[in-house]
DNA sequence: CGCAATTGATTGACATTATCAACCAAGCCG
DNA sequence: CGGCTTGGTTGATAATGTCAATCAATTGCG
């Protein structure tokens, strides 16, 4: 079962690299998307970046949804919000199912910026993939959601039921 | 002007989903790391813990080679070096072999820090991989590494030579 | 209806992490 | 020696993450 807490000192400490190749290859892809970016001349930080890309991917976009869906404060949301607003990259329109919250859409300047983006996300990608086949990309991508949520599901709990896990 | 948002390869996006996999993933265990640090008490950040533990396991140890390893700033690797000798968990020693630099060592405080350490990285990484076999863990890391290597080695090539891996 | 609780969004404050450039001292090499 | 590199430090600043408080709109409910 859980032995495999223990197979670090017993053999080629496997489990213990898996923190580290995590943050190496995280790292190294940040990295590489920032020195993209910047030769690029697209003047927006990673984050921004990615929320750019999440209005751009999510209809009926709310500050909270991107929030949830990127799973980060929202509180930084906002401020990416309104700094993307700012650059006139997307624009806000009120929402007519509840007046507190506002809709989110690219603009036609974020629609441009977001093929650029794309292009560069897409080269540093085939870059990072060069040698991996798509079954092994796929692979990789399912074997990090399952740790993702696994990490979700259970927020530290003692001893309790695993009942509801989803 | 919007109708290839949605271009990435043959089918579903599986190549964009990569990065989204990716920060979730990392996000997702440094939140717990972060999490089960505190709760264990234990008043260190992330990025000071990962310092200790590459002191802690390498050899002739030094300020550069940190840096190197870890792939970051050797600045900030000297300011978080700083703040574990001042907290006592680390000793400097001259270098022998260059005055310049210094080796570092854990002390006995920052030994027993690194064992409690390691337990809760232990607990982190076995709810995380609670339901992957080890072969998947080995894999995953395996892919990471290669996807890190991949990035490393080239440094953003503009055009020729796709074909032509440096 | 009226009102407490909730929710979406925002703001302030702060901690943590990352990056760049300048700098010093020690080593290297002609 | 004099120029160059290298290990380490420092300062400055950007970027990211987290927490708490606040406000207005909405919801739930007696």
């Amino acid at each position: 079962m859980v032995d495999n807490i223990n197979q670090n000192s017993s053999q080629g400490m496997p489990i213990n690299s898996l923190s580290d190749a995590l943050q190496k290859v995280t790292h190294a892809y940040r990295s590489a998307m920032t020195q993209a970016i910047r030769e690029a001349e697209v003047p927006l930080p990673v984050t921004h970046v990615r929320v750019l890309k999440a209005v751009s991917h999510m209809s009926d976009c709310t500050a909270n949804a991107i929030a949830q869906r990127m799973r980060r404060d929202k509180a930084q949301i906002t401020r990416v919000l309104n700094e993307l607003l700012a650059s006139g990259l997307i624009n806000k329109r009120g929402n007519p199912a509840d007046r507190r919250s506002q809709l989110l859409e690219p603009s036609i300047a974020g629609t441009a910026m977001m093929q650029r983006i794309k292009q560069l996300e897409q080269q540093t990608l085939a870059r990072m993939t060069r040698d991996l086949n798509p079954d092994e990309v796929e692979l990789f991508i399912c074997l990090a959601r399952r740790m993702t949520d696994n990490l979700d599901a259970s927020p530290v709990q003692p001893l309790n039921s695993l009942e509801n896990p989803v």
